[in-house]
DNA sequence: ATATCGCATATTGTATCCAATATACAAGCA
DNA sequence: TGCTTGTATATTGGATACAATATGCGATAT
């Protein structure tokens, strides 16, 4: 279960680049282990599609092409909304609160390799108190696939700037307790967002 | 992985009932394996939330409660119009007989333990020429969640003649071209189903 | 009689060993 | 020189053996 977190956490940061070949003894060697936890680990990887083995070649990291990320996009522009229209009425005053540390968190780093990371937590934080559990777990699987080419696409665009705006908005309305709107502009966030990043896709899947 | 596909289509089809324990020895046996791949797929089923493991105590078929479920069949009406209304442009001449012919398969049954797979297949066929490819990976996984329930309610239930109508609509709408239409028919197709299911779901949880 | 402690058993997690096969490189032949 | 073939190596999948621990039952003490 460490491993599995550990390269899932290495393969969705984008420290792991796509194509990266996993070997069960390199991991093995890393990890002090045998190979047996690794290719548990392996097999729940794949399983989320976040890698691809193949028996006596092995396994390598998956990427996406434009068309999937951008299918991925769309899938998230349908289901967050969702989520946060029914996680605002249920909004606890200590979300707000931490919400509202977050979005300031993540508008004052000027560390660009904590923007994606940043940018998770906030959005997260906004679905906390949603009861859609099974929802949640989609959309986190959408992100995770989607994890690395926001954070290359938030340092070469001006995504950042159009990010910090959006995401005040957002939080303005979850505060006054508008889920509808909240949740319609969340909905253009995240297509503005996917439009951001296809225009820079090309530089970003090198 | 035919353990891992077995293993799945029992669970889903609802042959091993919720919480049946799993014992890895067992199913080594069963399968004329070790227990390492039997550990392999457990693993995975666990990924997708089918059965749950802990250690030195084994791992359980795990079940739906009436709020899960709910939500379940509303993150489908959500995204599976939008797969269909994607597919209905798209969908090829091939696609369309198969469809027809699906659609009948299902009507004409009156094996009541056959009701499941041909619903399943059904719908399949309408999304077959969507190229959503992860988006309709949810929708499967969502599937897999409720098709026990699934099974269940079209026995005890007269969902059975009012799904016969409504598949007949929809396949209808798809036929003529009209995504929009057939989107919005499916989409209080599954609603239509979730109500139907919620008022049996004490019976079914037994 | 009942509660508690200890041991036997059942069960999972991991390590090591073996089998199968894809790939690469080298040697031989046309 | 170029192509084919054989072998050596690398790598994964599976089987068996071992370690760790939870559960249940029985014995014993109060």
């Amino acid at each position: 279960m460490i491993i599995f977190s550990a390269l899932r956490k290495a393969i969705i940061g984008g420290d792991l680049p796509v194509g990266t070949p996993l070997r069960q003894d390199e991991l093995a060697r890393s990890f002090q282990t045998s190979r047996i936890p690794v290719r548990e680990a392996l097999s729940r990887l794949e399983e989320q599609g976040l890698i691809k083995t193949q028996r006596f070649k092995g396994a390598v990291v998956l990427g996406l092409s434009a068309d999937e990320a951008s299918e991925i996009f769309d899938l998230r522009a349908l289901i967050e909304p969702e989520i946060l229209r029914q996680a605002v009425p249920k909004m606890s005053e200590e979300t707000k609160q931490l919400a509202i540390i977050h979005c300031n968190d993540f508008s004052n780093s000027t560390d660009p390799l904590s923007w994606g990371g940043l940018n998770r937590t906030f959005h997260n934080t906004l679905y906390a108190d949603s009861t859609q559990s099974f929802t949640k777990e989609v959309a986190v699987n959408a992100m995770d696939r989607v994890d690395r080419y926001i954070r290359a696409q938030l340092v070469v665009s001006d995504g950042m700037e159009r990010a910090r705006n959006e995401h005040q908005a957002i939080l303005d309305a979850c505060l006054s307790g508008d889920g509808d709107l909240a949740a319609e502009l969340l909905r253009k966030h995240i297509l503005g967002a996917k439009l951001s990043l296809l225009e820079s896709f090309p530089v970003l899947s090198e």
